[in-house]
DNA sequence: TTCTTTGCAAAATATTTGCACTGGT
DNA sequence: ACCAGTGCAAATATTTTGCAAAGAA
């Protein structure tokens, strides 16, 4: 199947590269719309699929959330409890973490993913002004 | 609020006891359906919800899927990509991810949980069988 | 008796799909 | 011109909520 270039398809990629950038699918229906009124948010979830499947992007689950990473490179992430909003972190880089899962269940570990809940910086500063 | 301890409640919880007990809501459903036959699906969602409060129990999310854990204490899962299933893998202990990512961020870390995509020892066997 | 919990149905949420039409190549 | 991609609306899937009735304490 051959894949076509859409103005719709490259505006969500768009919307989606910077340093940093994390959004929800809806967030992402929100920034595209700007730069395409008439955009479906059909297109924006086909799209967002298929640029995770492209590699292009990342989508980050949790309790409750999905948000897209415009930055597809292996790093582990911080959701803040307060704000939901996340932040990237380096990678924890521990190969031995990979084979300590393999030997425990006599499987095969194609990646991990870490996830660190906690408050951001913002949300931490906000508390303790007593806001 | 005075908590009440409802017939129903504990067969939810007892459904999810025992060793290595992974189950999604619909599986507990099914499985205390045969205990209370007349068991709403709306009271397997609050008791589990509840239970997650309590910590007795655990959610664990993916993309796609979510499933609890009846083993409240801190370890890691293995999701096999080809059974869905979720397999316990003993926690890595290792003091300083939180403080790099608390570094990173400036934030503060609560708990992070670790999260091996792959392939369980049952499906690995089966695919080498060329099944 | 009191007041939480239940069961049901409806609602809310998030995402996917069918289909006629649009637009890339 | 061909057919992948779009926009819309309807469909799905999952979880939550409102409310009258049931049942713990």
């Amino acid at each position: 199947m051959i894949q076509r270039n859409t103005k719709q398809k490259e505006a969500i990629l768009s919307v989606m590269q910077g340093a940093g950038i994390h959004r929800t699918a809806d967030e992402v229906l929100s920034a595209v719309h700007e730069l395409i009124p008439g955009i479906g948010q059909a297109t924006v979830y086909r799209n967002l699929n298929r640029l995770c499947s492209e590699g292009k992007i990342r989508k980050i689950t949790g309790e409750g959330w999905n948000i897209y990473d415009g930055n597809p490179m292996p790093h582990d992430h911080l959701h803040c409890a307060y704000c939901g909003k996340l932040y990237d972190i380096s990678s924890w880089e521990d190969s031995a973490m990979d084979s300590h899962a393999e030997e425990e269940v006599q499987g095969k570990v194609l990646r991990h993913s870490v996830l660190y809940e906690g408050i951001c910086a913002d949300c931490l500063k906000r508390q303790n002004e007593g806001v």
